[in-house]
DNA sequence: TATACCCCTTACGTAAACGTCAACGCAAGC
DNA sequence: GCTTGCGTTGACGTTTACGTAAGGGGTATA
């Protein structure tokens, strides 16, 4: 059991938990390291790592780590980020491009080009991954064929449709445009 | 300096080159681990590697590894799982549900299950990617926007379009249906 | 006051995917 | 027969992204 998220016996709503009362909740919010790590289903020692490497650096509150709602935003690009399989460093130099507003006219411009070299790479990546599909498709057609002709019983119906569906509509909103 | 790739003086091209004739060529033909790593850009050691982890066999020629076609179509997929995030034992494990064609019924079932998640996911994962090309987009808009105030002369023209379109058209026809 | 939560830092451990020697063998060309 | 280039097998080193333990502290509830 690697660390225990669910609230146990004796657990602090008010203290720990994210209010429900309207005057704690926005514009401003602030989120402990533990809110976000089950909101994100990551460990504070996560959290820890990408401050150390420079992707995150969230206020404190005497010792205590605050992050703020653009704190927020930032780790859900770092999460993503990792998804599509770009490295912690790879993923800092993106913020930090998205950060140096203030870098000169060059500064935009070099930037602007590797904004340009990311999306070309992850526009081949998604061809990369529409061919991994279409191979396991084929892979499943195969294997359909010849449970059809063996075992009809055993091919299994299409899927729920409505829960893929919910996974697609979680369109994350965020964005670090100031 | 990694490793050298290019063709030094000597290289006895009869011997080491990918031949050019037609003989040689197909349906039947070999390869040497070094024309596998000069073709995809790994090393040796990557292919030994793989070897090691069950994802590759070869067949021998005393010592040596003599790869075959199916080999290198093998080869083509694991790079690619890598490129789209597969671990090495996710990817074994995919290589292994398309060769097992006769493990019974029950178990054609159970790799068809698996490979609908496998495609579920990737599904997922597309759509990061396009979230994160949205998000690099924007910030592309943003610093266009920023460079068009102050500095136009640095906006750098649209990129020459036939190297992207290169990219793309060197689409992989491999299929590990036998 | 105990205990049950939360938080912190420091530091060593780990799994994956190779990189990098070292030390060897075999064939070809000078 | 030496060098060049290819191949082989260990075996240890490295980077990334954390996990995990150790030790310490603050605050609320029983």
């Amino acid at each position: 059991m690697p660390i225990e998220y669910s609230r146990p016996q004796g657990y602090n709503e008010a203290r720990y938990g994210l209010s429900s009362r309207p005057e704690f909740r926005r514009p401003e919010r602030s989120f402990t390291i533990r809110q976000l790590c089950v909101e994100f289903s990551v460990t504070p020692r996560a959290l820890r790592f990408y401050e150390d490497k420079g992707l995150l650096f969230p206020a404190r509150d005497g010792m205590n780590r605050v992050y703020s709602v653009r704190d927020r935003a930032r780790l859900q690009l770092i999460l993503r980020g990792k998804r599509v399989g770009f490295s912690l460093s790879e993923i800092r130099e993106i913020l930090d491009l998205y950060d140096e507003t203030d870098g000169g006219a060059a500064q935009a411009s070099r930037s602007l080009k590797k904004f340009r070299e990311r999306i070309e790479a992850l526009r081949q990546q998604r061809d990369d991954i529409d061919g991994a599909i279409q191979n396991l498709e084929e892979g499943c057609l195969r294997l359909e064929r010849q449970l059809k002709e063996s075992r009809p019983d055993l091919l299994p119906k299409a899927e729920a449709y409505d829960s893929v569906l919910r996974a697609r509509l979680d369109g994350s909103t965020d964005t670090l445009v100031k």
